[in-house]
DNA sequence: ACTCCTTTGTTGACATGTCACCAACATAGC
DNA sequence: GCTATGTTGGTGACATGTCAACAAAGGAGT
């Protein structure tokens, strides 16, 4: 009276992809967190949060909007620009109009930061990554992975 | 006398892909985090490690294969499985032949947590990413992922 | 204005990962 | 046997992430 429903495994080419994108994931990450440390003294992290900033008009996000775009909790970033802002990477400013807020803002050494680091950062994900796969490898990855954000974006 | 060379920046379907990458990799680790706790009240972590060992014969491995296999520091792992132990889930065993070395064992306990949670654990992988893929689209990711790993586990 | 509910960002306690270092041991060459 | 060198697994200090609780506002309905 145990088994509900005899698990649907996955047959082996679908067991191959899985683990293949698993480990791909697991040292990919590995690989791009040391070439980025190694060449610009920033953490992945730092990298997320000072190129989101950078990417906007006038370098400033609410605390709330930065967190959604990351896909982070909003405990999270608030400690992690703690310590950004202990370096002088960021700074948080008041908000006009909800004194609640925090604006988090680029400052003229973040923004240096991380231009010099972009260039070295798209050279790392070329060399380990994208320079790897031809265009149609592009073109699956593109599709797929858009689809499967749209699903987990959609519902739960 | 600063710019070695221009960079060579992603075109605009490269940095699609790769945009498409990082987040369903985000996503996707967040939804089958969530689905393993709430199937199983184990953690990728956990799931990993246990995965691991009930896939060798008699359910044993020395830390550092299994660190190696898992693409984990031996710290990493042993501080772990310290935690692990303490749960009941895996054991540590004298290695015969090498005074030193520590054998991990899959408990009782252990094996009936991985037998419980891997039919969950499949389908979440099915819901969230394989069933929404093409048979081409999983051949793409299958070739793909894996001449990545190959370039990633060959140099530096 | 007042109540009720939500949102915002922060904090502290705790879980987890990283790093540098260490003691115990294995192994090769002498 | 003995020494030099590398390996193994563990540890503590610290960096980072998670979670629940919180104070301070905002905002809707009346």
């Amino acid at each position: 009276m145990k088994p509900v429903t005899e698990p649907r495994w996955l047959d082996e080419r679908q067991a191959r992809a899985w683990r293949g994108y698993r480990r791909m994931r697991a040292l990919l990450d590995l690989q791009i967190t040391r070439d980025l440390a190694a060449d610009s003294g920033l953490s992945d992290a730092d990298y997320d949060v000072l190129s989101n900033l950078s990417e906007v008009s006038p370098h400033r996000l609410r605390l709330t909007e930065l967190a959604a775009t990351m896909l982070w909790s909003k405990s999270r970033l608030s400690h992690h620009l703690t310590r950004m802002q202990q370096r002088g990477l960021v700074d948080r400013e008041e908000c006009p109009g909800d004194a609640r807020g925090s604006m988090i803002v680029l400052t003229e050494a973040g923004l240096r930061a991380i231009e010099e680091a972009a260039p070295h950062h798209v050279e790392s994900v070329r060399r380990n990554m994208i320079d790897l796969l031809t265009e149609e490898e592009i073109a699956a990855l593109d599709t797929l992975s858009h689809r499967v954000v749209a699903h987990l974006s959609g519902e739960g």
